[in-house]
DNA sequence: GTTGCCATGTAAGGTGTTACATGATTTA
DNA sequence: TAAATCATGTAACACCTTACATGGCAAC
């Protein structure tokens, strides 16, 4: 899947250009692409090109001109089929599980503050969708259903981040059992 | 956050070959790159160039020689270094989450059906993942404290399905308050 | 005799990122 | 005068993927 589709997604709503989709990618955290120009601008050119895109030039005074996008039939049928394709499962890159997997070359209290700074970056993250949603989505939103879906959406992230952190807590109160086993020297000392 | 360090961490293991990596990669599902040749082999070349690694040529009877990597001081203390280094977020990139944005355009029976087949493609992903991790990982798990943490890694994954099935559940509840409402030509039925 | 395993590597392309370039207008 | 906004676009590069190339040996 790349960022057409989106993009697509969009222009069913109704046209836009390219700096206002820029501008979009980059409030949403749910369409997690960057906003970057390169990967837009080429995105409409080539979605242009397979005719699923028409382009027209509005002039304006004291600003620039803008190309507005508008989706042709072609197009709508592009997303439509996409939107009733196999879904693909969700692409679970978690850079700290890995961070973990050698973890244990740390000593009880360095593993501790590694666990600490990822809960807090968790709930940090946590913070920053909840606040990103709670301002203004670009959401129409013109049905119930449609805002239920979007509703879930925006849960499904909060979920995620909340069941990490469940999962973070857990892991520390399993390492709990261990701690003081790793400098052998030392004797244990009752939970520190 | 790239290949190179999870490199580093299984040579901190013991020496291994780019194919050794490249078998261990393809197998496991937490280090979620494909283990494709180019990846490996280059960054082997490039962590060699960095004096993070040293090579040896081990020559075999009856097969092609192959070329053990072994980490060297440098390499560990970078590891180390990794490790200590402050943890991202985790990237959530789920397409679905994309695609079910504009589903409002599908019909109940076509949104339905979505979630369906995302449902069983989550229970089948959940499938694979627990058979992977039964029939043995390459983890020689030398101390108590990194059996828990590799088990922990696991069940993250886990928890993770476990989370995102919980979560179609309920919207599949939601949606289902919806139903009939998706054709306007009819009446509008009660409590809107 | 084709397929598969061992073991190395390269080519080509998709997807995404940051940073740069231009040039006018508005705001501090 | 410096910056931010509007609006377009390009350059360079990072990361990752599939597929190809070679070549010997073993198994069916």
């Amino acid at each position: 899947m790349n960022i057409k589709f989106a993009i697509l997604g969009f222009l069913s709503w109704r046209p836009f250009s390219g700096y206002d989709l820029k501008k979009i990618f980059a409030q949403s955290q749910s369409l997690y692409w960057s906003g970057n120009n390169n990967q837009i601008y080429r995105s409409l050119v080539q979605l242009h090109q397979e005719g699923l895109l028409e382009s027209e030039i509005q002039l304006q005074e004291n600003n620039p001109a803008r190309k507005l996008y508008t989706i042709t039939a072609l197009g709508q049928s592009a997303l439509r089929e996409w939107l009733t394709s196999q879904p693909e499962p969700p692409q679970l890159r978690n850079t700290f599980l890995i961070q973990l997997a050698w973890a244990d070359q740390l000593d009880d209290k360095e593993l501790e503050k590694l666990l600490v700074v990822y809960e807090e970056e968790l709930k940090l993250q946590l913070l920053i969708h909840t606040e990103r949603e709670r301002r203004g989505s670009p959401n129409p939103a013109r049905t119930e259903r449609e805002k239920c879906l979007w509703r879930m959406i925006s849960q499904n992230w909060s979920a995620v981040y909340q069941n990490e952190l469940s999962w973070v807590h857990q892991l520390r109160s399993e390492l709990r059992k261990f701690s003081g086993q790793t400098e052998p020297k030392e004797r244990k000392k009752d939970h520190e």
